[in-house]
DNA sequence: GCCAACGTTGGC
DNA sequence: GCCAACGTTGGC
């Protein structure tokens, strides 16, 4: 398992020795590819686990970490929008819970995020994905519940919105999060996936021929962060974004997707996560839909 | 394709 | 710091 970015040194370190610092377990072929991990040199679980600081330093906008080891995040790194991303455009909202109060501070000082999770605790998100096929720089970014079917893991780069991108560098091993597809004919949930690295840098901004190169950035100090997730399973019933609409009063009136619907990374609460998983289970009428 | 809701940019 | 113009997301 990968245990994050936290003790990167972006200037003094080769790609490889960044990437051995991860504990691997199950990651996506992308990720491997580019730290050039080697099925031969798997390092051996580590089990110490992580130990978590009960506050963190995150910059307003969330970034925390971006430009300094992560030592100072509580999880991971940030990641990103976009590969997957192709999931979702990116989402915008970050910037917008940051807000401006909070960011005039940030740029002096950090915030303190509390990391007020309790051991073992999973927590829950909601991650989205287009499955129709769109292009961006020559390249398909539609993913969807099959595409990650087929290939069990994936990075999820190309988050560009800050918000979206602190959620992701609160995301821990084992959380899980549905996939949601957006940007289509029937918007909604089709999936399980949980997340199998924390946040680390994405690669994608830096590469100029990527659909979601970031010319702002740089490698030597990342801006942009992703996590990669592995296939769980399907919905046993595709639950729409009208379906969940039906509870947006009342079970699932907090839950983050209706009330900031421009956020393609966002929370789930447990209760709002179980009440989902029940809903699913519900029989429905064709025409209910 | 339309458009609401936001986010970002940049002039002042 | 304000705010108009513009860009993006994403449902419909």
């Amino acid at each position: 398992m990968l245990y994050g970015f936290r003790d990167w040194q972006p200037k003094h370190q080769t790609r490889e020795r960044k990437f051995a610092q991860y504990q691997i377990e199950m990651v996506s072929k992308r990720t491997q590819a580019h730290y050039g991990y080697d099925e031969g040199q798997k390092p051996a679980p580590r089990r110490s686990e992580r130990t978590r600081k009960p506050a963190v330093k995150v910059d307003q906008d969330g970034d925390s970490i971006a430009s300094s080891p992560l030592s100072s995040v509580p999880s991971s790194p940030e990641p990103e929008k976009k590969t997957p991303a192709k999931r979702a455009r990116a989402n915008k909202d970050e910037n917008a819970t940051e807000s401006k109060p909070a960011a005039k501070k940030a740029k002096t000082a950090t915030a303190t995020v509390i990391d007020d999770r309790q051991p073992g605790e999973i927590r829950y998100w909601l991650m989205k994905a287009e499955p129709e096929p769109r292009i961006e720089k020559g390249q398909d970014v539609k993913f969807s519940i099959d595409d990650l079917e087929r290939l069990r893991t994936s990075t999820w780069e190309g988050v560009r919105n800050h918000e979206a991108k602190k959620n992701m560098q609160r995301m821990r091993l084992g959380d899980l999060a549905f996939l949601y597809h957006s940007n289509c004919k029937e918007p909604g949930i089709a999936g399980v996936m949980k997340i199998c690295t924390e946040g680390y840098p994405d690669f994608t901004a830096w590469d100029k021929s990527h659909p979601y190169f970031d010319a702002k950035t740089k490698e030597e100090s990342p801006v942009w962060h992703m996590v990669d997730v592995e296939f769980e399973r399907r919905m046993e019933r595709f639950v729409s974004l009208k379906e969940l609409r039906e509870y947006g009063d009342k079970e699932l009136k907090g839950l983050a997707l209706l009330r900031r619907s421009q956020l393609s990374v966002s929370p789930v609460s447990r209760e709002e996560w179980e009440f989902i998983m029940e809903l699913e289970k519900k029989v429905v009428d064709a025409e209910d839909s």
